[in-house]
RNA sequence: GCCCUGGUAGUAUAGUCUGGCCUAUUAUGCUGGCCUGUCACGCCGGAGAUCCCGGGUUCGAAUCCCGGCCAGGGCGCCA
């Protein structure tokens, strides 16, 4: 069995003899003395090796990211920075890392980002695309922790799909046997089918969209973090979603204070409840501003900033949008059916969320398919799950990715992402 | 799909406008030597670049022109 103490748990044992292993940040040879920065997971300590004869692995050829496991005394130093320091009784070489790296991980030269995302697997050494994906981390599993504590079921949505009749996106084709398949660009489907079952689901899953996006904040795969809820109305699953992200945003404030150190971010998590303002409110406050749009228009990425500025709120949801720039699935209000109960969360000026109270009358949902000009023929399958006691429901999805991105603030969503897929990356 | 900017050693860059002085700059990394307390160690030396690819203009192209590929940014698209 391997075993080995975390460099900084060993900084604690001073006087005690132990085996640490990591990766050799820096060596620095001085002839007689050989100063080693090893580093694992949990930090780094100076091993300082004295070349008096004593040893047999003082001629030891050290490069950065060799992988070292040393046995040896914690001692304390006046000398070394961390106040204790590793004398080695023994070292062995794990394995060593070819010379020169493909980008230097610790010095002052920054590689760019797509230098660094063909060396990924190196890339997660350095401390910043370190700190972002354990900010992830901690969204992922307080997201997690806040649904199964109030008694949602986690579901597996499948990612191959037959049918390609929802419209809109355009979706990745695979030969499936002596079939034609598609890759999921949503669980929406099988969450709503789950949802009129167990009552309350959610799912973490990849989804696939082939449009040709050349921008910063759009990825071909990205992973969506969904929930759908029976017996719920729109307002009470805006609620849960407020109530998730403060509870997420609070997490990662109190677990990871020495990444957000390190990417310069302070989180404010903000009071709930979150300002609730209509779509016609924002197109209202738009115009006022002197923005040239009509009713039913979508927003312009400079309107969503513009708007984010005029609300001046960091986190508000946009609701009550007009029919025809939500899905066929939304459910209209009986009294103005051009509105619709769907809405987004707007989080630093990006579109972080968007939900709604879905359509659960089979006859309803066939004339909202016709309405958006789709034949409802082609959703047999999906109408047919409502026609045997289907509740109310509702419910969101957030992407994993722009949440990431917004609470880490980075600019370029493939920092936020561990393997992106985009236009023209497909590898690593 | 459109617009802007860029592509030069492993990495990151100077030089490109105004073609020749480029046998291509600097830093970092790598490497050889010196150094017993360094900690972005320091000092001295060395290697490392068909200047993204293809074509053109010219006596001469890293530099100008055309096409392609790739990257970064701004849009569009994204039920």
């Amino acid at each position: 069995m391997f075993e080995r103490v975390y460099v900084e748990d060993a900084k604690g044992m001073v006087g005690e003899t132990v085996t640490i292993a990591g990766w050799v940040t820096r060596a620095r040879d001085l002839r007689k003395i050989m100063f080693i920065v090893l580093r694992d997971k949990s930090g780094d300590i100076q091993v300082t090796v004295k070349k008096d004869g004593s040893n047999d692995f003082a001629d030891l050829d050290l490069g950065r990211e060799d992988v070292l496991k040393v046995t040896g005394k914690v001692v304390e130093s006046k000398v070394a920075k961390a106040g204790v320091e590793f004398i080695p009784d023994s070292i062995e070489v794990m394995n060593r890392a070819q010379q020169p790296l493909p980008f230097d991980l610790f010095g002052p030269v920054k590689a760019e980002i797509d230098t660094r995302l063909n060396y990924r697997f190196m890339d997660f050494r350095r401390p910043r695309t370190n700190a972002i994906f354990r900010v992830q981390n901690t969204l992922l599993t307080s997201f997690r922790r806040f649904l199964s504590d109030r008694g949602y079921l986690e579901f597996q949505p499948p990612c191959v799909i037959a049918s390609a009749s929802e419209g809109g996106a355009d979706l990745f084709r695979l030969p499936y046997f002596e079939k034609e398949a598609f890759l999921a660009q949503s669980p929406q489907l099988y969450k709503q089918m789950c949802a009129i079952s167990f009552e309350k689901v959610f799912c973490v899953t990849p989804i696939w969209r082939a449009e040709k996006f050349n921008t910063p904040t759009h990825l071909n795969e990205v992973r969506q973090m969904d929930i759908e809820q029976a017996f719920a109305d729109d307002e009470t699953v805006m609620k849960v979603l407020e109530e998730i992200l403060a509870y997420m945003l609070t997490e990662v404030k109190e677990k990871c204070p020495e990444e957000l150190k390190l990417l310069e971010r302070e989180i404010t998590v903000p009071e709930l409840p979150l300002r609730r303002i209509t779509y016609t409110e924002a197109v209202e406050m738009l115009q006022g501003a002197g923005e040239e749009m009509a009713w039913g228009d979508d927003f312009s990425k400079p309107q969503e900033r513009k708007l984010t500025e005029l609300v001046g709120d960091e986190a508000f949801f946009m609701k009550d949008w007009p029919s025809v720039q939500k899905a066929f699935y939304a459910m209209p209000y009986p009294e103005n059916p051009d509105v619709v109960h769907a809405f987004d969360l707007l989080y630093s000026g990006v579109e972080i969320s968007s939900g709604t109270m879905r359509v659960h009358i089979p006859e309803l949902l066939k004339q909202q398919i016709r309405k958006k000009g789709l034949n409802p023929d082609n959703f047999t399958h999906y109408i047919e799950s409502f026609s045997y006691g289907a509740p109310p429901h509702a419910g969101w999805s957030i992407g994993l990715e722009r949440l990431t991105m917004t609470v880490t603030g980075m600019r370029n969503i493939r920092e936020c992402c561990m393997f992106p897929r985009d236009r023209d990356r497909l590898v690593p």
